[in-house]
DNA sequence: CAATAAATAGGACCAGTGACCTATTTTATT
DNA sequence: AATAAAATAGGTCACTGGTCCTATTTATTG
């Protein structure tokens, strides 16, 4: 669906059977990212993945970089809608959501899409500057979620304050990918390791404060 | 020098000029993937960044693979060196060195080189055995030192705790990266990123337990 | 049903790319 | 100086990849 709307560059089609073939080549383009990253993707490849020639699949997208930044926006858009889900339900005490999130994150980090994709993602954004803009979009709307409760759970932080805050969160679970993701060495310690971060994150998150992301690096109890 | 030990395929040399040459290769190689990533890395590009032509490149490297991995041995070797220059210095209390690392780490990803070259190194990592292997090596080297400082802040706990804890902390600085790393959007406030980072790990690392790690991931203060 | 648009396949083209080979020059060794 | 080894350039070759073109088939629509 949205990869359809994405998809209105001039040339292009977006209609009945249309419709179909471009999430096809999608997801043969996804699955080669995953198996094989960026470096494995190829027109053919995509082509025979989705069932059809090269000629067709040229059709669809006139070039290959039209393809890729329509498969990011696809997989990003996934991604984004997840991070939707999670802010309504919930239920429970700031503190329960916030841990909640945490242990909804690292779980997912556990996927084999999740971990092989994002560092693609990562390493792409380094040299490709859509890549770039798409990966802050999903990123400002992951750490959306994050904001919202460390207001409620220090409501004595700046926005600037926070906003750091909640980068540091996000970033240092995703940091945890290349090493306790799908197949990685640290993967069957996952647990172990989210209840290292929820613990770690729940104290920063509750007791920091902004003269000390300020400050002069003194540790809290020096000052 | 430790690119010409490590070359000892036969059919290269590894003399006087060669070791001149084996250098340029691998800095050419390594500047190319920090200027456009694994997939800007062509032989061709190398040779002419390095001065010298395809067929002589072809001399010291008969195929690309052995480049990547001898570039890959170069560049995770310097990145162990300061590991180990860091351990070494210090001087402080426990907790002054710990934060030490912890800064020197969050200084370390601002820096072009490494903000471009450790994301490829991840992706490579997924699907590449030896990329795999060279990459848990040179993080095992960097945990070492977090290791070390941790178990003196905190001796209650065993040993895999305490790894679980160094890799946390470890993989949480990487994450910071793609966010504020070089060029990144939160690059300007890295120094505020780093404080929340050290004054966080600190406590983290000094309260933790072992009970809450394995525990039920209740929240320390309900137990 | 005719006509128009959409969808598809097949192939051609051409610019790389990695690998390889050979001849030549430079350097070291005796 | 003579000889062997190392270093280097240049070219070739098979192949891959992105792009483009054309003809054909399949829907859609008035």
């Amino acid at each position: 669906m949205c990869a359809v709307q994405l998809q209105v560059r001039p040339g292009t089609a977006a209609f009945s059977k249309g419709q179909e073939r471009v999430l096809k080549i999608l997801q043969s383009a996804q699955e080669l990212m995953i198996a094989g990253g960026y470096h494995n993707l190829t027109l053919r490849k995509v082509a025979a993945g989705a069932g059809i020639s090269v000629g067709n699949l040229n059709y669809y997208y006139s070039n290959k970089q039209d393809l890729l930044r329509d498969l990011l926006d696809k997989v990003i858009e996934s991604y984004v809608w997840e991070f939707d889900q999670v802010l309504q339900s919930a239920g429970e005490s700031p503190e329960d959501q916030f841990v909640a999130i945490v242990k909804f994150i690292i779980e997912d980090i556990g996927t084999q899409e999740t971990t092989h994709f994002f560092p693609e993602l990562w390493a792409l954004a380094n040299h490709d500057e859509y890549a770039a803009d798409r990966m802050d979009a999903l990123y400002i709307k992951a750490r959306a979620v994050l904001n919202h409760l460390i207001a409620i759970l220090n409501p004595a932080l700046t926005e600037s304050s926070r906003e750091q805050v909640a980068l540091f969160v996000s970033a240092s679970m995703e940091g945890l990918t290349p090493f306790a993701g799908f197949g990685k060495p640290w993967a069957t310690q996952r647990p172990e390791i989210t209840n290292i971060a929820a613990i770690g994150f729940l104290h920063l998150v509750t007791s920091i404060t902004n003269e000390s992301i300020q400050g002069g690096l003194s540790t809290p109890k020096s000052r």
